[in-house]
DNA sequence: ACATAAAAATAGATATATCTATCTATTTTA
DNA sequence: TAAAATAGATAGATATATCTATTTTTATGT
């Protein structure tokens, strides 16, 4: 009963535990091929380069991450209960990954802002973060005398520094302390 | 009246503006030798190994965040005003490293936290800015009911998400977002 | 001020390894 | 029988690091 994992899904699977934990530059294709038990034929045959590989791996990473955040919110209602699973799914994020870190933080890190079409989706995948943040914001009762947008921001922002912090300290403290934090401003 | 740069400080500032521009791995020994103009054996004379040359750079950024922090907080007096500072600090090195980011977290998500020394280098920077905004947010007078700690905490990691996501988005929006922010909770 | 010895810097070849990518020829799968 | 995957050689570029031999700089003693 053992499903067969094609070869195309072989290569991503690998090259995305790889890009993770080792990070792009560091990865060879050798390793990918090696680990992933393929011919580098077959991998030029579904990818023409690295940096085609690499798009796909973030497409993967964006897809994955809005389906992520939409399952972790099933059974909550209220948007204070939403705006504090998006610190738990960051959390679970960086459990499951061993303190990987943001994959497209990670990346710009690693190659700049040369690529367009990467710089591309790193900015699209966290500007879709603060309009979803926003829209809960907004929905919140009271704020006292809090900017709503403001504080959505800056509550992304938080998160977003906590993120990289918790992979530094490989603890996560900093992502509890955000949420101890946004609690008390929107309870 | 040309001061004459000496060698060892002609592959450090050459190392780094690549290191910090185009990263770590994406800069080559050969590149450095060629920028600074030296010898390659004069490189490995000063740095036994590009690793070492790494440290050093990472030494020498560490000094100066500090005197510049402090060298731009003089003739301000209150907390209050060096808070707002740590911002508009952050802003400064961003602008003159035309949106690099931080070193130190550049570095992790460079090559992760294998190499002891660097990852204790790394956290050990981020520790020192801890401690010195729990110590300004302390002084503050009042902060109503929240805890000095926890939100030095949290302004230390709006202004670490912020300098991300302005390296991401190359402009300063999300730097400033926190300093309208944090003066309004400390105002 | 000048000669000289030690230290530092140079050019440049080279070792060794690794990288991405291509190619051919063969086998497996659909 | 066509398509997909394989093994494996190889091209060509680049990486870090070492080595030799020579020149330049610096420091020291007279």
């Amino acid at each position: 009963m053992k499903e067969k994992v094609k070869v195309r899904d072989r290569i991503l699977n690998v090259a995305t535990e790889l890009f993770s934990r080792q990070g792009f530059n560091q990865t060879g294709i050798n390793q990918i091929i090696a680990e992933a038990d393929i011919a580098i034929g077959s991998l030029y045959n579904h990818f023409p380069s690295k940096n085609d590989l690499l798009l796909a791996y973030l497409q993967r990473k964006e897809d994955e991450w809005f389906e992520g955040y939409e399952r972790s919110c099933k059974g909550t209602s209220s948007a204070k209960e939403k705006i504090l699973k998006f610190v738990d799914f960051r959390i679970a994020q960086q459990k499951q990954s061993d303190f990987c870190g943001c994959p497209f933080t990670k990346i710009i890190s690693e190659i700049g802002s040369q690529e367009a079409q990467i710089q591309q989706m790193v900015e699209s995948h966290k500007s879709k973060q603060r309009v979803l943040l926003q829209g809960l914001f907004r929905e919140l009762k009271d704020t006292g005398e809090l900017d709503r947008k403001l504080l959505a921001e800056n509550f992304f922002l938080m998160v977003e520094g906590a993120t990289v912090n918790t992979t530094i300290s490989r603890n996560m403290q900093a992502l509890e302390h955000v949420r101890k934090f946004i609690k008390k401003l929107i309870d």
